[in-house]
DNA sequence: TCAAAAGTGTTGGGCTTACACCCATGA
DNA sequence: TCATGGGTGTAAGCCCAACACTTTTGA
């Protein structure tokens, strides 16, 4: 085929994940040990490198499958970091993509890896290359977010407390937020459903589970609503 | 070098620019005619490849001030494309930036290039590759970002008057605004100096010129102030 | 009976939007 | 004098933030 790209330069993909995950209290990250050089036995994000025959959005998801048996998993690509020695043993570019998952749910899948370990974001260890930035990156994207998206959907189980919501959304934008308030906002959003069922885990009187109304969602969503919490 | 990367595949990574320009009431985008193989003869975005020794910043600085001339422009890199078959000489990813520069001061150094053309953005031709999703991509990161930032710093010459600055607005947002609404908004900003100075190409009565106040902008920035319009 | 969490409304202030007329000037 | 674009203020409604007490029930 005619072309004259044949004198630039070629580098190594990788994808990395932010794997955010909340477990009704803290918002966290998953990180594993890395077993291979350059770094081994250090904490780092997953990751691996992209493959000729697939692209980004698919190499993320079977790099997260392999590495952790998850599947079905909300991404988003958000950055590419290129600093010309991040990666000391050779010139690599990294895609970022950020993952929101459900600790509890996704727990089965995850308990046979004892080489991967939920962090809460402010005890996370120093990780490899870059990857702290790219945390922080992906912390401050996620934040962006809530501002036009609900972002409990991901992260929380099917059913789900008001108090676990608001958990949620304050350790996103790591500020205390008023419950009569966040109550009043997320119901005038009205995309959730309202059970009878109480968890009684929490309290003697126990509190109503709720779940989202993904239909009435995707229909507001249709019409441009933003739900900005 | 311990390290078993050696096994992985490496790509063409190219960085495609977006280049916004403002001519006081339309919104543009620099094209050029492609002069290599494939493709060669039709228009594209401003592009090239990343070189072993550059980070992407530098590599979209490089592109632009090799192709273009223009140098001092803000940029901002946005999203990496990355279909398998995007490129169909050799697979390739790119990353894509966006810049906002004034028409009017960048028409010296432009001049020169008779490869390269602003449209309208309505009027853009077919494009080759995905450039054509790139740039509706970047419009709307565009408009997302006139939501926290102003955007006449870079896309306006150093004096304007208020009704290009609201044609600046209204061709991003795509919406008609309200002239008095507008106005009040800018100058509860507190970020504009008006001139004694009129424009007296517009009207007889003429209109006030304006300037942006750097430092008081660099100050409430500091104060974590956002800029809503 | 008490401790601990759940649940629930109102009010004031600020912000946003809608809206229309006069001004200055050159032709 | 008239046509053209420039410039200006207010009122209503909506949204947001602040704020505290009652309920339930297991221990």
């Amino acid at each position: 085929m005619l072309n004259n790209y044949s004198k630039e330069d070629k580098v190594l993909l990788a994808v990395d994940c932010i794997i955010f995950g909340f477990d009704g209290q803290d918002l966290k990250i998953l990180l594993i040990k890395r077993d291979f050089e350059p770094e081994k036995g250090k904490w780092s994000l997953i990751g691996g490198f992209l493959k000729k025959e697939e692209n980004l959005d698919e190499s993320a998801i079977r790099i997260l499958n392999h590495l952790t048996g998850l599947h079905d998993i909300y991404m988003e690509q958000f950055y590419a970091f290129s600093k010309v020695d991040r990666d000391p043993a050779e010139r690599t570019i990294s895609v970022a993509y950020y993952a929101l998952i459900d600790i509890a749910t996704s727990e089965k899948e995850l308990i046979q890896l004892n080489s991967a370990k939920w962090f809460s974001l402010e005890k996370a260890p120093k990780l490899i290359f870059d990857h702290n930035q790219m945390v922080k990156h992906a912390v401050r994207r996620l934040k962006y977010r809530t501002k036009t998206n609900p972002i409990g959907f991901e992260l929380l189980p099917d059913k789900f407390t008001m108090l676990q919501l608001q958990n949620l959304y304050e350790s996103v934008l790591n500020k205390k937020l008023d419950k009569r308030n966040f109550t009043n906002k997320i119901n005038a959003l009205d995309i959730l459903i309202k059970l009878e069922e109480k968890d009684m885990e929490s309290s003697k009187k126990g509190s109503f589970l709720y779940q989202f109304d993904l239909e009435k969602y995707n229909e507001k969503l249709k019409e441009g609503f933003v739900f900005k919490i």
